[in-house]
DNA sequence: CTGCCTTCTATGCATCTTGCAAATTAGATA
DNA sequence: TATCTAATTTGCAAGATGCATAGAAGGCAG
């Protein structure tokens, strides 16, 4: 290979999985020597970079169902890398982190305000600092402020619900995202404004008080 | 090379320079055979993308100063490519255009409205829709559709202005970029308010009429 | 069965933002 | 000096948002 001509390149895929669990935004990360590691790979020949994320997701993170998006390549001396994120529904981080003892539960913790921008940090469920492999801070930021950005206009916000969800449950994934607290009733006419919401007619269980409506995302031609 | 196995790829740089010009979105590229193409390349041994990205829009669309910005990349069979678009600054496809008659002007007609996304057309400054190669017309969709997002809380528009612009200029880049006439006086009182404008005292010259003040953008930190 | 507790849901209102129209200002030109 | 055009400012109506309050609907204890 000539030094400044033309060259071939392995090509690796990054895949950042997140949840929102309990109100905070939640990563699952692979435990690796210490360090911790986004799920990662190569991209095999006759994939398609999306197809080889959701490959990547399955085999090292064991999620099936994630609402994938990418988000930013980066080139290093001899590779190229395609970073992008999973937003899995509800309690999706519940089976893999049973089967797998490899995967580590992280908590996002954005030290900065609105779309400022930068690293974040990831502690674990009891508090600590994890550490992060180079760059995967960056990365992490890189996500959560694309989610910051898209929640208000797209329908990002719902991949991280399940098919029925209440207008709270739909608060506490807008809420963890963006890191601060919303008005309750503003936000709820705002969403009902959008006209994304389809009322199920179904109310959720197992409250010890009202229950609330459930409610469908229904996407509208241009979102 | 196994056919189901880790490969190696070509890395190629695609980039869509693009500026305001007479109130419209405008977009250089390069006549190659009827067909009409983006600026690109191959990604050199030792280059960063961006860096490529820079040489390209440097050796093929003659630009030397643009605000440059990755945009999304594509995996085909043995090779990726990264798209980046360039945003230059007032009159900057002159010059280029000028130099090289491989390069031809072409009008972004943006078919959708809002963030809805899709592909877009691309005239002849006479009005005829010229051809593009396969795809383009997807990439410059996402660069529209980038753009339109970002535009109302990131500085992106001000790379398409010169140093010093007036609000009628700036109003016009914006009005450009989403496709829609916007309110004199609400949007320089927006613009105001968001405290990226710092007064210059200078007026515009030439005018047969009042001149307008000119502005410089003055980034804040968390933008 | 009744009262209590919690949260959902709806409503009213002050405040802020935005859209629109009209008035005023400033330079060039005849 | 009068006239012209567009910049700039101002006022007000309409809409969106933040906040507090009131009513509704379940489970649960007595």
């Amino acid at each position: 290979m000539a030094s400044h001509g033309q060259a071939d390149y392995a090509v690796g895929i990054k895949v950042v999985p997140l949840s929102i669990i309990d109100g905070v935004v939640a990563v699952l990360i692979a435990a690796d020597d210490g360090r911790h590691v986004l799920p990662g790979g190569a991209l095999l020949a006759g994939e398609t970079l999306e197809g080889a994320a959701q490959r990547i997701l399955a085999d090292e993170a064991r999620i099936d169902a994630a609402y994938v998006e990418q988000l930013y390549s980066f080139g290093e001396q001899h590779s190229v890398t395609v970073a992008y994120v999973a937003l899995v529904a509800g309690q999706g981080f519940a089976a893999p982190l049973k089967i797998s003892s490899d995967l580590a539960l992280g908590e996002v913790i954005v030290p900065w305000a609105g779309e400022a921008g930068g690293p974040v940090e990831v502690c674990s469920p009891g508090g600590e600092q994890l550490a992060l492999a180079a760059g995967e801070a960056e990365i992490l930021g890189q996500t959560m402020l694309r989610l910051r950005g898209k929640l208000d206009y797209s329908g990002v916000g719902f991949a991280l619900l399940p098919e029925r969800f209440t207008l709270r449950e739909l608060q506490d994934v807008h809420e963890a995202i963006l890191g601060v607290r919303l008005n309750k009733p503003a936000f709820r006419r705002r969403m009902l404004d959008k006209g994304w919401l389809e009322a199920t007619g179904e109310r959720e269980t197992g409250a010890s008080f009202r229950p609330a409506e459930l409610y469908r995302y229904r996407p509208t031609k241009g979102a």
